[in-house]
DNA sequence: TGTACATCAGTGAACGCGCGTTCACTGATGTAC
DNA sequence: TGTACATCAGTGAACGCGCGTTCACTGATGTAC
């Protein structure tokens, strides 16, 4: 009763339940923000969230790592929608284009900062082998392939002195997950205003001018 | 009974009362190895291991994020030690003490990685303000100073050409700690083998003689 | 067009579990006299 | 030296709670005839 004061929820039409699975990943994306932990994203509170009785999410997840995954899975596509939306078209320099999704990156962490630490925190894999190793490595995959193929241009175009822009590229990765997950977990050590270019800049080889 | 096979404790004498405070932190830092995830880290957990009974926890912690902070305190304490184990003394050369003190910190990632993550993580900072900010920051901040220390004695030996060692030093943790967090989540991503010298020299300036 | 029926989307009650926390307690140990 | 007593270290039973999960179910909706 107390929780009721929402309407009571039209179900859907039939044929659309599955709508209800794109609902619960929201929720539970939401929770996450919120609470800033997955001790929040349990069954019952996605379902109260909802709205529905927590045994309804048993047709579209097995269990909450399941549910974990999907959320992961859903905000690293978004993660790359937004980089590849920050960056200026290829006829603009490589290095212009580098430093701008590099700082994309940065932002979607510093927007996100309790989905970004969940992404890539490591925290949500699941106890059991329900998520093979290929399958997680896959889903970083493509955030660090258009990193290396903006090195690479950056080379091609004389603006970065890198001699392996694939083994560069993971350390210019690596570089700005370090930043943006610090940030994401507290917000103190501000450190100066430029670090983020100077982590750029040092690991892509990148000219400073 | 099927618990009580360890015998059954012979209780601490008088006034020796705060050994217990040890084996609580003790044994909540090997529950989080062996989990990998602080959902393990219950109060009655950690009593069970020890072999007492749950209420024998209070007088020694008020709540379970105020054991957590014991051992993430505990952890920093450990991997300082480690860090000036690993530096040779000052009349080494200024380049070899930082890359061998950056090592270290590496490998102490790499062997013990879900007590890093904890430290690191972000995910085990007590809900309400129990701790404050600086407490927290204080933490951090030998490390950092000991990369900075270095860093500054590598640009007065002419093998750092950074302008700003300071500034440079937070990078270079940074970077440090982007790599030690991403191995310490998963071993997926190997990378380069000198990955790590990469991001040191990169973020430091070191020249790379 | 009407109607019986299968299916789909979701419910509500109930279970057993481990948790944090409380309470009154016990029994060994050191200390004052 | 002996003994009464305060204190200290830790116990064991009990509580209420939220959790995951099961089960039999309900009622709307589309479909076959």
């Amino acid at each position: 009763m107390s929780e009721a004061l929402t309407q009571p929820r039209t179900r859907n039409r039939r044929g659309e339940g599955s709508r209800l699975r794109d609902e619960i990943v929201t929720a539970a994306g939401e929770l996450l923000d919120e609470a800033g932990t997955d001790h929040a994203v349990t069954l019952r509170a996605v379902a109260r969230k909802i709205g529905i009785a927590a045994p309804s999410i048993y047709p579209h997840f097995p269990d909450q790592p399941s549910i974990m995954l999907a959320v992961v899975t859903r905000a690293l596509a978004e993660l790359e929608t937004q980089l590849k939306a920050a960056a200026p078209d290829a006829s603009a320099p490589a290095r212009d284009r580098l430093l701008a999704v590099s700082r994309a990156y940065l932002a979607y962490a510093d927007s996100n900062p309790m989905r970004y630490r969940t992404m890539f925190g490591g925290a949500w894999i699941p106890e059991a082998g329900t998520v093979s190793d290929e399958e997680l490595l896959a889903l970083g995959t493509a955030t660090l392939g258009f990193l290396t193929e903006l090195l690479t241009a950056c080379v091609a175009e004389g603006t970065s002195t890198s001699r392996d822009p694939s083994g560069d590229a993971i350390a210019l990765w690596l570089g700005l997950h370090g930043l943006a997950h610090q940030r994401a977990s507290t917000r103190l050590l501000p450190g100066p205003e430029d670090l983020a270019d100077r982590i750029i800049t040092g690991l892509a080889h990148l000219s400073t001018t």
